[in-house]
DNA sequence: TTAATCCCGATTTTTTTAGTCAGGTATATT
DNA sequence: AATATACCTGACTAAAAAAATCGGGATTAA
């Protein structure tokens, strides 16, 4: 299980913004600083932006800026933008997925039980926490 | 952010197992019945019996059981059993591994705080409490 | 008008996942 | 001992997803 280079690239991005929030547009340029490949990560705040997540000036002096105050954004928000909806099994998601185990599969349950589980956790670290590295009164540096 | 097939085999497999213990060793074949392909089952079930979660019997009415009692198996076990170690980020689990963003990387406390609190989540759960489809008094079924 | 900058769709490359297969090993049964 | 059942192993292949690249277009400050 783990995480794909979208959703670490979106996250590091998204912390860039939030590091320099209130500064004005960033551009693609100054976040691929971070040491990602410049033309991906484009598409990737592209993500972010039809998410909802970051606003866009065009132009000189344009670039990226988050849409709402820092506190706002989740992990959840990003992650999602990134890659969509977590799902453990495609039975938790899908509204008439049609599993060969029938309807007593013991596993659904649990699919369900920790999606709900990890969906709450994302949910609750903001992108304000990341740069404090406290959590729920938790230094997680 | 999803599981793969071999994560879900497995658990399938586990739980099959965990409801016929004490039943005597159960085919491959009985297994597969469950909707999955059995050469491919029959290499996740080698990684189970690798990471001793399961043990075997060969010749005739051989086949696979659980190598301990289904209270003492977490998740945790199995997933880790199938996909390795949950690894959001390289930096988290990798001993030596060189960040482009430096030390100060504002995202590195949360992949280790989110890696921690999923595990704890996966350890949390037996393969007795995916039977009673009760986890910590919660019914998830 | 120019240059900086974002926007978008198509394409390619690389990696991972999923699955197959052939031949080998152990063992209960007769 | 012979046989048939069942697990074991490693190499192989195919398909899908991830990770990027690219070319040309649109917007706008200066």
């Amino acid at each position: 299980m783990k995480l794909s280079t979208k959703g670490k690239y979106g996250l590091y991005a998204m912390v860039y913004l939030a590091q320099h929030d209130g500064e004005g547009p960033q551009s693609l340029k100054a976040i691929a600083e971070l040491g990602l490949p410049d033309p991906y990560l484009e598409q990737l705040l592209g993500s972010l932006r039809r998410a909802g997540l970051v606003k866009t000036v065009r132009g000189p002096q344009g670039g990226y800026q988050l849409s709402k105050p820092p506190q706002e954004i989740t992990m959840r928000h990003i992650i999602e933008a990134m890659e969509g909806p977590l799902s453990l099994s495609e039975c938790v998601v899908e509204p008439e997925h049609v599993c060969p185990r029938g309807s007593n599969c013991k596993a659904r349950g649990v699919w369900g039980y920790l999606t709900d589980q990890i969906n709450g956790l994302l949910d609750s670290i903001t992108l304000t926490d990341m740069l404090k590295q406290e959590i729920k009164g938790e230094i997680i540096a």
